[in-house]
DNA sequence: AGTACCACCTGACGGC
DNA sequence: TGCCGTCAGGTGGTAC
């Protein structure tokens, strides 16, 4: 992946991605040396503290909560990863394949690296010891992709606000963003400031599905827009981008300040 | 509770 | 050509 040409928007499906590759690159092998380029990315810890607990260890297993990653390395000890929005992975043999924003640098007795790669430095790292506290910490609500019918209903029950804003806050639900909220109310006809207290049970129900197919068909496409089906929206999230069901000109509008594509045809359900 | 700001950051882009 | 202001987007903070 060339610098500047970064399709990853970490949200929910890009994360997973970066958790399946981190999988099948990074696991069971020592840990030779830990690099800390930049701190600004470091939460609540210290680069001497991440090389010292790190070095001479292995990450055994991941898991993905919403937009972070957390990788095992043993009982008590995982590392957090969050992206911010220009964070990814990169697993690389030569130096000279070294990302251009390398924020922290492992190397594998191997001789593969695995780079973390923050552009705007807005993502975080931490050293924690149990992912439950951390959920805990953040408040973050259920993953998009395990949450069940019930909690997603709860998001409806007793309040008011936009359907946008409630989808992104991390909350109510982790794991959606900018550019997967914008394509889940694009699949389901919902206009983006609809108010959630308008929502029915029927309209609830059809944007949890769609919710969930949204977020795991973009997984499958390995969260590059460029695979995504033809009636998907964010491919035309630019410019002149044209709604791909209906063939009419996008709006774009601002959505507590954010950004906000959506076709005026077919989006109308308030 | 919800909204409306600001800050953190870098780099791309448009105006002049 | 090059300087400068603006803005993307996740999170977290504050103020109303």
């Amino acid at each position: 992946m060339k610098i500047g040409e970064n399709k990853f928007m970490p949200e929910l499906p890009d994360v997973e991605v970066f958790k399946r590759y981190l999988d099948s690159t990074s696991l069971h092998k020592t840990i030779k040396k830990v690099e800390v380029k930049d701190k600004k990315i470091l939460e609540k810890t210290t680069a001497k503290k991440i090389k010292s607990k790190i070095e001479g260890k292995k990450f055994n297993d991941s898991k993905r909560h919403g937009k972070y990653l957390f990788i095992n390395l043993e009982k008590k000890l995982s590392l957090m990863l969050h992206f911010g929005m220009t964070g990814f992975l990169k697993y690389f043999k030569n130096m000279d394949d070294e990302s251009g924003h390398s924020r922290i640098l492992f190397t594998f007795d191997n001789g593969y690296y695995l780079s973390y790669d923050c552009q705007r430095l807005l993502g975080k790292v931490r050293l924690i010891e149990n992912i439950s506290d951390i959920i805990k910490e953040k408040n973050l609500g259920p993953d998009a992709l395990s949450i069940d019918i019930h909690f997603f209903k709860d998001i409806f029950e007793n309040k008011r606000g936009g359907i946008k804003s409630a989808l992104m806050n991390q909350k109510n639900i982790a794991g959606i963003g900018n550019i997967y909220s914008d394509e889940i109310l694009f699949q389901t006809g919902i206009h983006p400031k609809a108010k959630v207290n308008n929502f029915d049970e029927i309209l609830i129900k059809e944007l949890y599905t769609k919710m969930k197919n949204v977020l795991n068909t973009a997984i499958e496409k390995n969260a590059n827009p460029d695979n995504f089906p033809k009636n998907f929206v964010i491919p035309q999230r630019k410019k002149d981008g044209k709604c791909p069901i209906d063939g009419v000109a996008l709006k774009k509008i601002r959505v507590n300040g954010r950004e906000t594509y959506f076709c005026p045809k077919h989006q109308e359900k308030l």
